[in-house]
DNA sequence: CGCACGGTTGGATGGTTGTCAAACAACGAA
DNA sequence: TTCGTTGTTTGACAACCATCCAACCGTGCG
């Protein structure tokens, strides 16, 4: 069950990745959900500061830019990253991108 | 001589780096000076397919994102990638960011 | 000095973005 | 079936952005 566009992975563009990784709130969920690799919609959106039609405005960027993919279970969607695809296209680029994030904060 | 303000490279913001690199136009300037290792305003201008004056606002965007240095010579500016700061701040971003530009392009 | 060259700045404009609030939809539980 | 939980969608709005054109500014050359 995936009613939501997810792009392919050979479809994935460089600037669109970056530009989804350039706001603050994005960055956070992103590097949320690399630590926990699982979470729901509320999980990653609680402690965001921002409205949860905010985030949810958020995470369909990040989706549609292929970072993370949506899994509906019952009632709640689970968000991942797409590490392996992100890896096999941008080698590297989603590493240093969370380890800078990391050392940032 | 260097009247235009630079960010010191503690002060980096990721998300400011990721933003600037994440248009197109900036990209392809930043992926000419990468590959050239200096070249004046005109010269990254050449072929970016923007006004000049377009040329030069994405140069001030990179320049206060502190991905470049200016540095005036004669009547020519001349740019350059501060690859140091950068790789010192957020290893391995801005190599992953080129590869992944050189092979999409 | 005066003029051309290399860039920058200001204004205008059409488009995009981040945010919230409110309404809506899907699903499970009672 | 009715209700609460979980997210999404729509509308509105202010801020920002990429772009062009025109005017400007500093520097070197005649």
């Amino acid at each position: 069950m995936r009613a939501l566009p997810h792009p392919a992975s050979e479809d994935l563009q460089l600037t669109e990745v970056l530009r989804a990784l350039s706001d603050p709130v994005r960055l956070e969920a992103v590097a949320r959900l690399a630590a926990a690799g699982e979470l729901t919609c509320g999980e990653v959106g609680q402690g965001l500061g921002v409205h949860k039609s905010t985030a949810s405005h958020h995470f369909r960027i990040l989706r549609e830019a292929g970072l993370i993919t949506t899994k509906q279970e019952g009632r709640q969607k689970f968000l991942s990253l797409r590490r392996d695809d992100l890896e096999s296209r941008f080698p590297g680029l989603l590493d240093s991108v969370l380890s800078a994030a990391h050392a940032t904060v």
